[in-house]
DNA sequence: CATGAATGAGCCTTCATTCAT
DNA sequence: GATGAATGAAGGCTCATTCAT
């Protein structure tokens, strides 16, 4: 038995989990050293792999990229699976906070999500890449952006309609709320160093949240 | 034969401006197509000069994008100092309101940048290229984002002084108040299309200063 | 799982025959996309086998290229055998006109091969693979078409001693026999459409027959 | 002066005549090795250029094959205005043998080409790489192969209307005609060996043409 | 100073060949 | 025997940078 092992350096690992490991190492280099500047045989490495591997399961370097965007958007539309499951069972509870019970809900969840990197990976690639690939772009605006946007807007609505809030422009008010997790997403993938005291996210969300919803409770004094 | 020599030229600008054109070429290409797909040639073309002559002036493509942050760090410095003149007129006046006028002051310059696709540019490119140009990084992080949210930090820290504001960590409310501006940014620079009914950056910030203000004012009933 | 093992394979043929598929796979793919372009997995595909099983069969595609090239030796060799018969009966026949009667049955068994493209094509591979195989032009060019210039200038030969024909060289006079056989190959296998008159190569034949013996027979008036 | 003999090996040939010397080079590499195999590198290295210096010229490897194709096109219609010419002188001569006087010229100048290895390869470059540039066959046989053909045949319908040649296919018989030029051409470019007692185009195409129009004015004894 | 021809390092992609199953 | 996943050499093309003019 021990015998085989690493023989010829073939077959390390379970021919199922290929794909999603060269996306693995794909978005560790793309990350590094931006989607042109990888070599794809770095990101073969990564998986263990040598280079004509990977094109066994992705037909170009592009192909990579976005396959790499498409697998970030359905933790997206799971978690708004799972808010809009919050959404029900808030709804028959007490009548009072329902939105904002329901906000704090999508805003943790995505704060849980912020601390992992793969995850906020994804949207400063699309970034640095959307001169590139303007159909990747169009994708994920539509597929997580305006997807994200209006989820919050359609609950935030929601509370200006059943008196919870006064009345807000929900598309603004989504964006008010949303900016900090873009602006972490940034701070966390960009400028963060090692030796920095991270900032948790579930604080800021919480502060954040507390700020708004007393804001948008409030009789505008402004 | 010679006669013909420096004809059909294109519009010779001072040579003075030279640097300065070279770089809002190199900005143009790099946000167009990614800095490392960005041609030097392109970069010149824009400035009206020769492949060879952009580099009696840079060294490399790198020192280009070095100068074009550098220069992008100016009107940071000059506003915060357009800031700090308004907060000392503010604090002449009137006693109530003074925190939160300086914060719309401050928020409403930013937004006045906001429209200017070329200072938009740069943070994008930062965030594009972090992975290869760490020093630039954290010259940006320190220069600018440090900067001008340690200087919101602290006029919201005067606003919890004087009583204008409940007690609220200034870091984390300034990063409440900041975010906004990295989402218009992104959605600016990244998603936003031609054709999209823009949000007015001034609306958006009033509307998010409302309510943070309102928020910041009310005790919290949370 | 097990138990789908060996289904939808295809048409699975006798194993003896299996070279012979390869080759004709290789011919077509060869000829269709030239030695270098041509995939052996599109070969393989083509026998009905996968990219390693032809490994069992030939050494490498270059090995392929030879045997095919081998192959196509058996029926030249063949057509000479029957034409060494048909002088044998023509020789035992009336006086006149044996070595043009020979001539023209060595040419029409020519024309005849010339209809099917398996055998024009090799010709056409030899010519484009010259440059990287020395030996197999060498072994083409002995087997091939020295054997057959050979066998009509012998029989020109036999035509001039017999008085059939004034005194020619018969080496060039072979030349000029066979010149649109090659041409016919070029033209059908490099030129023509598929929209063409078709040249019938009896009809082209038998008129150059006719040029060339009545050329033959005569007394130069040049 | 002897000092910048060489200097960093820059500037070894009049620029001008860069796009015919890297033609040479890819003619000889492309007959060498087969296009696919041909390397840019060694085609530049024939015209004392290094690898990208070449891509100033051509866009493509591709490029140069259709250029050298091209290239090659020019000599052709220049003979055929030739021929025109000693058409136009002979019609005014006197009356017998005009059309074979023609023909004679015709072949003659051809045969003086067939000595230039540069003008031989190109018709075998396009044989080798006909199944990979479709659109090139096509060129080659309307600017070359037909034009030729129709010339000559128009040279024999002549001789058949004013009675120096019986009635003949005149489509026919100019590829009697042609076809010993294309086994020259095949034969000398790939199957004759350096040491070979070398066939004299003269020779073989006087003997040819002596048959043809022995044959041609004879009148059909079969 | 300005030019742009020339250079050559760099990398994606293809595919013949191997070999564990 | 048969398979097809894995390997890695090879080469076309791009473009930052240099430098003779």
């Amino acid at each position: 038995m021990s015998l085989k092992r690493d023989h010829n350096r073939r077959w390390r690992r379970a021919p199922e989990k290929r794909p999603d490991d060269i996306l693995d190492g794909a978005l560790t280099e793309f990350r590094a050293r931006g989607f042109t500047r990888a070599r794809i045989e770095d990101i073969a490495r990564h998986a263990g792999l040598s280079k004509g591997t990977v094109y066994l399961y992705f037909d170009s370097k592009e192909d990579m990229l976005k396959a790499l965007v498409r697998r970030s958007v359905k933790p997206v539309a799971d978690s708004l699976k799972n808010i809009a499951r919050v959404m029900t069972i808030s709804l028959s509870g007490p009548d009072d906070g329902k939105a904002a019970d329901i906000l704090r809900a999508m805003l943790l969840l995505a704060a849980g999500r912020l601390a992992d990197p793969k995850t906020v990976s994804i949207p400063l690639l699309v970034i640095a890449e959307a001169g590139n690939f303007p159909d990747l772009v169009e994708f994920y605006r539509h597929e997580v952006i305006e997807t994200a946007i209006n989820a919050v807007a359609k609950v935030i609505s929601c509370g200006i309609d059943s008196g919870e809030f006064r009345p807000l422009d929900a598309q603004l008010a989504a964006r008010s709320l949303m900016g900090v997790m873009v602006l972490q997403i940034i701070w966390n993938g960009v400028f963060a160093r090692p030796d920095d005291v991270a900032i948790s996210p579930e604080k800021l969300i919480l502060s954040h949240l507390g700020l708004f919803l007393d804001g948008a409770r409030s009789q505008s004094e402004d």
